[in-house]
DNA sequence: TTTATAACAGACATATAAATCTGATATTAA
DNA sequence: TTAATATCAGATTTATATGTCTGTTATAAA
């Protein structure tokens, strides 16, 4: 189970975390950017087409094609990437699921979870990718490394039953 | 989709509030609690059936049984619940899913998050039956009254049609 | 003791989310 | 122009969560 988002979301946004390291205008294959983040390839690519109808990110196709980031840093909030994959239903529906819930006859919670929830919303609504950008790229590299490791691991071990 | 419970949580909290607004010892049964919050009746019986194990309701089996609280209002926290049915996994795992997360390399949401990760923790784990309760009691009231329109609205219809 | 009732246990079915596959289209390097 | 490459669109498969069914066991009223 996920924290808030769906799986589709948290991708989404790890991709996107992903392309802002390399605030130039490369363009990353899916391919790529799947290994790096050592995430389903096919999967990230669907996600990555739905990203660049909502011009979070601009797809190019052929040969040296791929995708980079639609607008400058500063211009794309960590909202924007929710509202495009999981919409905004989460900050509307009860969080203790009644079905007829309105502002009358609110469920038990609504007061203190809906300033949590407003919390929450405000804050993904304030941090644009400039702002986490060196805390994205220390975590990027962190993951980098790690699935190094992992490589060198498997290469060793395959070294192994060869011999 | 869900806003941070799943479905088998929401249900259970549901069906504690109902049981919260009859504080006395009176047994309720599955079909009864689903008949009253409109939710699948076998679905919630196996959910209360967990809720049972974890002493947060006493079953009671054959022509009297049913249902009833475990606890004093004042001694079952909402976090109680959440916990018998979902886990505090969510309190504990990365809102962006990432795999290789330690304390040394976080998420870029990791202080942030963290922050009202904990508030949410912390109303759950303030929050008990007791304190809530007018609250409970006023919203399992309006359920009833949506639940018998729907019925005489339905009724309704029937005579209309049969006329 | 008999009968009705309701929880219980576990198998089964369905719905939804996640992931994969296939063929088509666009783009560029050679 | 040809070959290689990568996105794109949509169908299909797999996994997981949700919901249902069947028969059994415990309990209490008749
Ligand atoms: S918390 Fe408030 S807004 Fe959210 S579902 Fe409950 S009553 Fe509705
Ligand atoms: S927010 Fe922090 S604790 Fe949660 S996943 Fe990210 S790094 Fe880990």
């Amino acid at each position: 189970m996920t924290v808030i988002f769906s799986k589709k979301c948290e991708l989404a946004l790890q991709a996107v975390l992903y392309l802002s390291v390399f605030n130039d205008k490369t363009y990353f294959t899916a391919t790529d950017i799947s290994k790096r983040l050592n995430i389903p390839k096919e999967f990230l690519a669907k996600i990555l087409q739905s990203l660049a109808v909502h011009s979070i990110v601009i797809s190019k196709k052929g040969k040296t094609g791929g995708f980079t980031l639609g607008k400058p840093l500063n211009e794309i909030r960590l909202i924007d990437i929710v509202i495009a994959i999981d919409g905004l239903e989460i900050f509307h529906k009860c969080v203790l699921g009644f079905k007829g819930c309105t502002v009358e006859k609110p469920c038990p919670l609504h007061e203190k979870w809906g300033k949590l929830r407003d919390l929450v919303y405000k804050m993904l609504s304030e941090e644009t990718l400039l702002e986490i950008r060196d805390k994205s790229v220390e975590k990027i590299k962190s993951i980098h490394s790690i699935n190094n490791d992992a490589l060198v691991l498997a290469q060793s071990f395959q070294k192994r039953r060869l011999n």
